[in-house]
DNA sequence: CTTGCATTTGACCAACTGGTCAAAACAACG
DNA sequence: CGTTGTTTTGACCAGTTGGTCAAATGCAAG
């Protein structure tokens, strides 16, 4: 029989996997410590050892809790809604998970840098399913003449790479901006951008 | 007085390089380890530490070595040149690099990624300073009316932006697309994109 | 207060880490 | 060949790493 979690399970689970995400979206799964970890959580490590058996596990965990929030903003894009808001939604979506959550944005770059050993299946099955899928419906709106006849993968790509940018390179985008915060400015320039793009 | 490096070092220290670069592209700073380092370069351990006094110093000159080629497609651009001309053969030389470099790439990613401990003071100073230096191009081109009027930093940011994650995130990149190469379909994208941004 | 379970801890371990050192092997040159 | 400087190595060290364990503490219900 399943025994519900107790208050103290769930505020030491949330703190270690809080600290966890710190650590290991710093430094990556190698450079990450249990010590690190432990110390960011508040908690000894034969402690934090009580809750999840090793690092590798909190590590899954924060990866699997992490999957979902991750591909929410494109399974929200609607075939039959309007084209172009319906792409430019999906970016400023996007652009807000960067602004909410840039540790887990950092957490997944960290993966896909170190060559992504732990989710390469899922990104060969359920992100290149999502993403086809998606680049069908592109497909289909630019086959009938209603954005610009671009490739799909390709603007998926580009939708990525430019709001992930502000989250995970936030200490350069910082430096060169002086401090200023980037946000206001990116959300603009992504508008004007996606608008000219898919102007068919 | 100063020897000049015999054969045996200059074979022995790019050896060390290539496999500095590997080992802290993959794992960042704190995850790369003198043992693989060597191991990857062909030496023993103590071997590696006669011609690199620490794992810092092959960091630092792995890192000296890679600024300069990573400034130089930016300084490139030519504030005489066609403006539209110039902007996307600066994002093409970039996506380029991605091509032909993507071990520096990765190893700049994960540098801002932990948050650029080693080289903030870089991008405060050089990095900002030339950054600054061609938005102001870039800004008179779109005052003078032969560009579209575009924030300059977050153009700059966005060629970054989409440039790099083919290098970053390429196996993410190539689990969507089944392992097809990414670059000709990137390079049309790119071209298509910033001809319309641009178009004033 | 006591019983029983949940939680926390200090002491410990083997493997790995960055780094040292003296001695050995090698290369070059007269 | 011998000598001299360069290169390589095995043995070693102290600190860190992920992880274990038995014992101690906290706590809630009867």
């Amino acid at each position: 029989m399943i025994k519900p979690p107790t208050r103290i399970q769930q505020r030491n689970r949330a703190a270690i996997l809080s600290a966890g995400l710190d650590v290991f979206s710093q430094f990556g799964f190698r450079g990450a410590t249990l010590d690190l970890i432990a110390d960011a959580a508040g908690l000894s490590k034969p402690n934090l050892l009580y809750y999840f058996p090793s690092k590798e596990s909190i590590h899954t965990a924060l990866l699997e809790q992490l999957l979902d929030t991750w591909l929410d903003p494109l399974k929200a894009l609607d075939g039959t809604g309007d084209p172009i808001k319906e792409i430019m939604a999906y970016a400023q979506r996007k652009l807000a998970m960067s602004r909410d959550y840039p540790r887990e944005s950092r957490l997944w770059a960290n993966e896909i840098l170190q060559g992504a050993p732990r989710i390469e299946d899922i990104l060969k099955d359920d992100l290149k399913a999502l993403v086809d899928e998606k680049a069908q419906i592109i497909k289909a709106w630019a086959d009938d003449g209603k954005i610009a006849d671009i490739d799909p993968h390709h603007l998926i790509f580009s939708i990525w790479a430019f709001t992930q940018h502000y989250a995970d390179f936030d200490v350069q985008v910082r430096a060169v901006l002086g401090n200023k915060d980037p946000y206001d400015g990116a959300s603009v320039f992504l508008d004007t951008l996606y608008a000219k793009l898919l102007q068919p």
